[in-house]
DNA sequence: AGATTTTTTTACAAAATTATTACAAAAATA
DNA sequence: TATTTTTGTAATAATTTTGTAAAAAAATCT
């Protein structure tokens, strides 16, 4: 299933072999793209060819430290990046940040805390591009069901072409269900899509979500014509 | 009703006689079976001959150490595994991971936590199996017996092109019987397959849900010509 | 035909699931 | 930091589904 949107490419620099490793396995497992690099120098070359959509940077580097690796990354590219420091080097932190980092995570790191810095830090800046309104790649991404219109790059919602306001988590459960419109989703499959690695709490959270966007895109809350509950399996988008 | 899915069974792995306590009290508490072991010889005895649906697994263990255990139980089983580590094993920890350790919490956790953590992981191992039933090969998955049409993404009947809501109970009878076309089934075979091993019912059950079908899916219940009855065996779907 | 067995039909109660609401916690923003 | 917004939790209400039992109808057998 998946591939709503491709997935994304996270480049980790770090010269220690076993954590590269860890954060490969984990990543991919999450359905991300990875590359890696050993030094410095090998980080800004293949940052600036392959364009990932996120870092994640060690600050002690081979070659090139990691300080300096993000400064020179920065300046040709707007990616974000994830500093990973040894503890209590509170003052590289900072310095890394005032270089442009976008958040740090000191070692050792829970793995899934990283995860969730990882997802958060993507989002952020999916949002910071369409402030800016760069379209990357000029088209705008739509996904568009019946009287429901969702513009990806802005994460606005549509009906009968009247724009409403949704929160960013209503807005990826209402992203993830139209994009498989018609069919049902459980809410085991919702949680783990939107929600994610790091969730761990109860499954009626996904109701109450519903409840909220039906709230906003659904005239008869009651009697629902896009968001539609399938008793006993989950919720579908209605394309017909 | 359902006693389709009986008690999940969470087997214990830890050397720490209180700790094995505290975490079957509340097991228990919560509607869990629980199984103990106290090494890792045990562990991996116990996990291959009683199945269980999740692994809570200490790292510190006699005899064979969780790490072991771990890579052991997996290369046999998909079981979920919960490793327990002591803190500052931090290394430890995603090592387990990456043997094929599906989560792990430090000590001194939660119990709270640890109730949510074993939930979450029990909900991500039925996505699995869910996944397995529903056709991922990207076109819909389909079964059409003459006017019928099965539609098992949607969990949504046609007949004659007209779109029919059922419950789920009858759709799983209907796609049960539909998917042995002409085949005629027995109600001792329905029970089982479809209301599942341990249902306890009277078999008249059937009957009633049979009837209910056809009030939705026939034009005249008392002359049906999908749904057909063989009088003194059971139920067939006619396709011919 | 009458008795017997089996199935159909109906109504009702119990069980399961979902919707709704209010509140607290967490996160984002000013 | 204070304020606002978003999100999750828990408790309750509303709704739907399901099972049971009992009676009616139909088929089968003597």
């Amino acid at each position: 299933m998946e591939e709503m949107d491709d997935k994304k490419t996270i480049l980790i620099v770090d010269d220690e072999k076993p954590i590269v490793d860890i954060l490969v396995y984990n990543l991919e497992k999450e359905g991300y793209n990875t590359l890696e690099a050993n030094d410095g120098v090998t980080a800004v070359e293949i940052a600036t060819t392959k364009k990932p959509d996120l870092i994640l940077l060690d600050i002690m580097l081979p070659k090139m430290d990691g300080l300096t690796v993000c400064k020179k990354i920065r300046s040709s590219l707007n990616v974000p990046i994830l500093m990973l420091t040894a503890k209590d080097e509170e003052i590289d932190k900072i310095l890394g940040l005032e270089l442009g980092a976008d958040d740090y995570i000191t070692k050792p790191f829970s793995v899934r805390e990283l995860m969730a810095r990882i997802k958060a830090n993507l989002r952020k800046s999916e949002i910071k591009e369409n402030a800016n309104n760069i379209g990357e790649d000029g088209k705008t991404k739509k996904i568009v069901v019946g009287p429901l219109e969702l513009d990806l790059d802005k994460f606005e919602a549509k009906v009968d072409g009247e724009v409403i306001d949704l929160t960013i988590r209503e807005f990826e459960v209402l992203k993830f269900l139209a994009s498989q419109a018609g069919q049902v989703i459980t809410r085991e499959v919702l949680l783990e899509k939107v929600w994610g690695y790091e969730y761990y709490g109860d499954i009626r959270t996904v109701d109450v979500t519903v409840r909220r966007i039906r709230g906003k895109i659904e005239k008869d809350t009651a009697n629902p014509r896009i968001l539609i509950t399938k008793r006993g399996v989950g919720y579908y988008i209605r394309n017909n």
